[in-house]
DNA sequence: AGATTATGTTAGTAATTACTTACTTACAAG
DNA sequence: CTTGTAAGTAAGTAATTACTAACATAATCT
């Protein structure tokens, strides 16, 4: 027979279990059927603890957003410099990335921006505060002299969350043939490098 | 009554209801149905011109593969220098994507990518011609001195890819309150003089 | 003008979807 | 051991999906 587990235990696993198949099945596209058979329950248990699958949807949304906050709550305070909370913060994305590779896919599905607002709003806060962290850092390094003049910290910040978008497009794209954190750690280098250069050529 | 239309044309009508529905809706959630009302016939008259859908979507991405290719083939042949063509590329690349603002989502979608190999297949030679466009203006600017030393070609491209892809994100999760063609190419300006950049500091 | 054909409609189909209802049983507390 | 409840199932539902078959008529050609 089966054995039963508690609602809290279960409901972690049916988010874990939406967490998985968004990558593979798209966000848009898995069914609480899909969700049902990679659990390993029939569909009707689902909705034994998700009233609608609107509301599964919030919850794995709540679970993505609490993660994100922590993980980069985490490098900030773990960090010294600047320099050193601007580098934990990249890595810590990437991460997130690596251990969720659907992430980007949700945070940018129509079930999320669409159905559900409360959720858009909240991702777009998160996402801001992810933001307002690199431009203070940016600013601080500025002041400490460590970048060249011309830039402007938003700016700059603006070229890092493109840079780590973009190494997670490419290595969706790319079957994920390579380690996301390392390479992305190694292009942040290359742009910080540039950053920190000071004269001009004609 | 209604107006009969060559298959030509509706077949291009359809085309382009659906690229608009796919950035309304989403690409892995508009139906038959929709395409339907937005042209404004039945939903079988989609399958008079199209035998399945997925067979539509196959032509709605050759169109798009189609005007990619197109336009960066005249940005490169309609500028002189490695650096204008390098310019234009990119301007070519935001334009499509503000004439189209579902093109990343289609891109990116499911339907393409796991239902149609070949489409996938062939959107991925595509944006390799364009990284391949980039590193070689890049590497013509290099050759030139025109580039700071220490940064690959490669990697430069990858940094600028990057940079079309996060305007496209940061111009969609905000509601498009900005014209994306110039601040792309602000944005641009500002990673170029980084580039030409020599001198270094501690 | 009349025949032909291509573009459309109407009215279906089987499969899948999210969700419900009525019934069952594993499990923890007394 | 008994018992109440929480976690599960079986078997449905109406709505929506992609797609089809038979019929209709606007457009085109001679």
């Amino acid at each position: 027979m089966l054995r039963r587990k508690s609602a809290e235990d279960r409901k972690t696993e049916i988010i874990a279990a939406v967490l998985d198949l968004a990558d593979r099945i798209g966000p848009d596209r898995l069914t609480t059927n899909d969700i049902a058979q990679e659990v390993g329950v029939t569909q009707a248990a689902i909705f034994r603890h998700f009233p609608t699958k609107a509301e599964l949807w919030t919850a794995v949304g709540d679970a993505i957003a609490d993660r994100l906050e922590c993980a980069w709550q985490q490098a900030v305070t773990n960090s010294e410099s600047p320099q050193a909370r601007l580098r934990a913060l990249i890595a810590a994305q990437l991460q997130q990335i690596g251990e969720t590779p659907a992430l980007p896919a949700i945070l940018h599905s129509r079930e999320l921006n669409l159905d559900n607002a409360a959720l858009r709003d909240r991702f777009r806060g998160v996402l801001m505060q992810y933001q307002a962290h690199l431009v203070a850092n940016l600013h601080a390094m500025a002041q400490a002299g460590m970048m060249g003049a011309g830039v402007q910290p938003k700016d700059a910040a603006v070229l890092l969350t493109s840079l780590v978008q973009g190494i997670a497009i490419r290595w969706s794209l790319g079957s994920r043939s390579f380690d996301i954190v390392p390479e992305g750690m190694r292009l942040l280098e290359v742009q910080l490098v540039l950053f920190a250069r000071k004269e001009m050529q004609t």
